[in-house]
DNA sequence: TCAATTAGGTCGTGAACTGTCCTACATGCC
DNA sequence: GGCATGTAGGACAGTTCACGACCTAATTGA
C-alpha cells in the first residue's frame, strides 16, 4: 500500500537472511501484501541472482541460500558493531593476503555506520586493540580510524593532509595525493605524491598523525615504476632491518606448525620429537619472542643473539615474578 | 529498459557505498537511465532512510553518508572474505559483550556466502584460528563452523545432532533442541533440551563434535529457570573451578590497564609507579600467565600458588631457551 | 560572469504491479 | 490411501507508478 516495491524487496531480503525458514503466509503477513505477491517477489530475488530455496510440502517455507552472487547484507545494530570491531582488531595485524580488502570493507562500513553505533565501536575497539599486539612490540600501533581515512581518500582520489613523524622524531605537515595503501608484514605503507616536496614518497602509516581528506579531488598521475607496490619496496627496503630466526624445538614439526602463527613458516623435522625453524622476521624481535613463548613447547634459540637476549629478558622477568 | 527498478536501486546503493563521489551524469550513464530518474532514485533511497548527501555546485555529486539506519551492505568478493575471516578470528576469543552478535553476523554471512568464497575463507581461516589462542591454553579451541551451525540451529529452532565428549573422555551422540548459545569468559555454552535424556542440559561447545541441524523444526519449550543464561550459570558453576588472582605491578595503574585485556579488570594504584590487581579467572591459569607475560611490565605474583607455578614454569622454559 | 551541478515541478504514455481467481504438484501425517 | 498444507505459476482486470522530456530555480567554484 504505502510501501513501494523496492522497499518491500529490501525488507524481504532482510527477513530471508535470518537463519530460519519463512512460510509464505507469514511473509505475506509481515509485508502486508498477498501471498501471490510474495511469490512474485521471491521470483524477483531469484532473477537478481539470489537463490531462494523453497522446501515444499507441509510446513515448507523459504530461505536464502548460497548462490553465485553475495546478496546485500542487512545487519542489525549489534551485528554491525561486531563486524566493525572484528575488522578493526584484524585490520592492524593482518591475515596474510587480505589486509587491504579488510580495510576496504571497514572503510565501507564506517562510511555509513550510524553515529550511535560508532560510539559503541570506539569504546569496544580501544579496549580490544591492545589485545592483538598484547601491548608488547615496539609500540607502533595504528589507529583503525587512520587506516580507514587513508583508504577512503585513496580510493576516492581525494587529497590528504596529515602530520608525519620522521625517523628523527620531527613532525611535519604534509599535503599529498594518495595512491595506494599497502600492507607488508606487520607494517602499513602509503604511496603518495607529496605536493609540498613535489615528488613521490612512501609513508609509514604508523607515523601518520591526524589524517583527513580535504575533499578536493585530483586527477591521478602515473606512478614512477608503474606499480605502487614496487615503488614502495624500492624505497623501503634499504631502511628496514630484518632478522634471520633460527630456533630448535623439542616437539614434532607438525605440533610446532600448529602452535605458531603461519607467518613463521614451517620447521623442518630433525627427529620424531624435534625440529628446526628458519624464518625471517620483519623488525621486531620482541614480538617474535612473545610468539615463541606462547607456543607452549620447549625450544632453544640458536640465533640471532638479539632474539636470545629478548627471550632471556622475558624469562628472567617471569622468574622474578614467581615467588619460589 | 530491461532492468527493473528494484535491481537498479540495489545497484545504485552499491555504487554509492564506494567511498567516492558520483556525479549524477555518471550514475545515469552506468544505470542506463536518464538523469531525472537518477534524481528520483536518490529520493527513493532517502525515503528509505539512507541519507544520500549531495554536494552542489560545479563538480558536485552524490555519496552515501551515515544516517539513522544502516543500509544493506553490498560487498565484493574480497571484502566478504575479509569480514568472514575477521569474524572467525574474533568469534573464538570474543570481545567482551558482543560475542553472540559476532557469531550471529558470521552465521548470517556464511549462510549466503558463495561456495567459491567459502573455500577461500576456510584456507585463510584455519591458518589464522591458532593465532588468537597462540596455540597455548588448554587446547579447548572451537571451530568457527561449530559455532555458526549451533547459532543457526538455535535461532532457526531446528533440532541439532552432535557428539559430545564427557569429562571422562567418553563420546556419546546427542539429539537436542537448542535454545541459547552463550559466551562466558573464554568458554561457550549451549543450553539445550536433550531428547534422549529427556531433560535440560548445558553443553560445553568445545566438547561438541560434528554438529548438524537435522532440518526438523520444534516448538520452543519453557526453559527451567525462565532464563537460559541463569540455567547455564546454575549448572556450570559447581563444576568450573575459578581462581582469585592477586598480582602487583611495577608500573602505573593506567599503564597496566592499557596493556592487559579488559576482562582482567582494573588494578588499584598503590603508588605512582606501582599497582595491585585483584581479579577472578575462569579456569585456565596457563592462559592468565601468558597474558601477564605479554603485558611487558615487571610484576610479582602474590597468589594463588598455582599461578606462580605457571609463571615460574614459563620463565624457566624461556631461560633455558636463551643460551647465555 | 559563466559553467556545471543538484533540486524539483508537470505532463503524457506505457509498462508494471497487485489482488483474485484458477490448476498442478510436492510432502508429511493420520 | 486420503487429506491438509505448503509451493509454483498462468490469466485477467484495474490501478498505479515509473520513465523521459522539458522546464525553472538554487548553489558553488573558477
Amino acid at each position: 500500500m504505502t510501501t513501494d516495491t523496492p522497499a518491500r524487496l529490501l525488507q524481504l531480503l532482510s527477513l530471508l537472511q535470518t537463519p530460519r525458514e519463512w512460510p509464505g503466509s507469514e511473509l505475506a503477513d509481515r509485508l502486508q501484501v498477498s501471498r501471490r505477491t510474495v511469490r512474485r517477489d521471491v521470483d524477483r530475488l531469484r532473477d537478481l541472482g539470489y537463490p531462494v530455496q523453497a522446501t515444499m510440502g507441509a510446513d515448507g517455507g523459504y530461505r536464502l541460500v548460497a548462490g553465485k552472487a553475495l546478496p546485500p547484507l542487512v545487519l542489525d545494530d549489534e551485528e554491525a558493531v561486531a563486524i566493525a570491531v572484528g575488522l578493526r582488531a584484524g585490520a592492524g595485524h593482518a591475515v596474510e593476503g587480505i589486509e587491504e580488502a579488510s580495510v576496504r570493507a571497514l572503510a565501507k562500513l564506517e562510511q555509513v555506520l550510524p553515529s550511535r553505533l560508532r560510539h559503541r565501536v570506539n569504546t569496544l575497539g580501544t579496549a580490544t586493540s591492545s589485545l592483538v599486539y598484547g601491548g608488547g612490540g615496539d609500540g607502533a600501533t595504528i589507529a583503525p580510524e587512520t587506516l580507514t581515512v587513508l583508504a577512503s581518500a585513496t580510493s576516492g582520489h581525494e587529497r590528504l593532509r596529515f602530520s608525519y613523524e620522521a625517523a628523527d622524531g620531527a613532525r611535519t605537515r604534509r599535503l599529498t595525493e594518495p595512491y595506494r595503501l599497502i600492507s607488508a608484514g606487520r607494517r602499513w605503507y602509503l604511496v603518495a605524491y607529496d605536493l609540498d616536496r613535489d615528488d613521490w614518497r612512501t609513508f609509514r602509516v604508523d607515523r601518520v598523525g591526524d589524517p583527513f581528506a580535504t575533499g578536493a579531488r585530483f586527477a591521478p598521475r602515473e606512478v614512477p615504476t608503474g606499480d605502487a607496490a614496487e615503488f614502495m619496496r624500492a624505497t623501503v627496503w634499504r631502511a628496514a632491518p630484518s632478522f634471520e630466526l633460527d630456533v630448535t624445538f623439542d616437539a614434532s614439526a607438525a605440533e610446532v606448525t600448529r602452535r605458531l602463527p603461519p607467518s613463521f613458516g614451517t620447521p623442518e623435522a630433525t627427529g620424531a620429537d624435534s625440529c628446526r625453524l628458519h624464518s625471517t622476521v620483519q623488525d621486531s624481535l620482541e614480538w617474535a619472542a612473545m610468539r615463541l613463548a606462547m607456543a607452549g613447547v620447549d625450544f632453544t634459540v640458536q640465533g640471532p643473539a638479539e632474539l636470545a637476549e629478548q627471550v632471556g629478558k622475558l624469562g628472567r622477568r617471569l622468574t622474578r615474578a614467581a615467588p619460589r
